[in-house]
DNA sequence: ACTGAATTGTACCCTTGGCTACATTAGTCT
DNA sequence: AGACTAATGTAGCCAAGGGTACAATTCAGT
């Protein structure tokens, strides 16, 4: 109709083609999104090794709500990255790498839904809007978010 | 080693036990995560709409990073959900659904990044975060982000 | 020691969302 | 009008992450 506009578009505040940045964002976005999962499973899998001392395929699927040979898959793969071990018909054990992994999630996990219930959010919408957007925070976002909870303790 | 214990272990604050809602949650977050790129288009195809006056498949997969068929099956689902319409070799567009979802998804973002921007991220990885998280907060989580925005405005 | 149940593993199928390569149509310019 | 370029569409490939169905192994209880 009009051609094409879009190569010489500007955004108006930054006089800058806005094109690469955003696009730059999405792949961000789908980064994420690829590894959220992974670190999703790796969490879980801390959680169980704490709790029970093993993490069993059948629980993990079970707590992920999803059925087992989906669960193996995932596995394998997390294999295939080096952040869980197992042997044939015997538990998954995470790598030094899987619990350096383990430990940041569950620390960024924990700073989030800790923010949110600060701010007034319930707690079941907590830690479900928690379990979806701690993938998506940057180093940044979560600094934010402890200088925010510390404000708050001091302040009383 | 020591059975199955995942049937009899109970949370420690609620005596209730944790597989099935922490499984309804990841439930959710999947949910959530099939429908975020969706929301994505959407959004996007706004944009270029409110920008340019139409919106081109090219535009659309450069502005998300992406090649276009990418872009052109993303939007062939796009339309068998209702959302778009469009004639081969014409532009896109929104249906009514289409523009309705992208006003919420559009007013979820700036509220998402107005947040953000208040408690103090830097404004390229306020929007490069807002992109990831928006997709996750609950109605509950969006009213809690509103009520810090006005306070602070109403205490300067 | 055996049997039956539970757990684990494997095979195969589907959809989504990436990609490349190639075909077709529309738009522009001489 | 014809030719070139850009845009759009189509075909086919791949990996991830979901599923069912079935085979194999381990575990528990007699």
């Amino acid at each position: 109709m009009t051609g094409n506009l879009s190569e010489t578009r500007v955004d108006a505040t930054t006089d800058m083609p806005e094109e690469p940045t955003q696009a730059l964002r999405f792949g961000r976005a789908r980064t994420a999104r690829s590894s959220a999962l992974q670190e999703d499973y790796v969490e879980l899998i801390a959680d169980l090794m704490a709790a029970h001392g093993e993490a069993r395929a059948t629980d993990i699927a079970k707590r992920m709500g999803v059925t087992h040979p989906t669960a193996l898959k995932s596995i394998t793969r997390l294999k295939r990255e080096g952040l869980v071990t197992s042997r044939p018909y015997r538990g998954i054990f995470l790598t030094e790498a899987g619990q350096e992994l383990a430990q940041r999630v569950r620390a960024r996990h924990r700073l989030m839904v800790e923010f949110l219930l600060a701010l007034g959010v319930p707690a079941e919408a907590a830690e479900a809007d928690a379990e979806g957007m701690e993938h998506y925070a940057s180093e940044a976002t979560l600094a934010a978010f402890g200088r925010f909870l510390g404000r708050l303790r001091r302040d009383i």
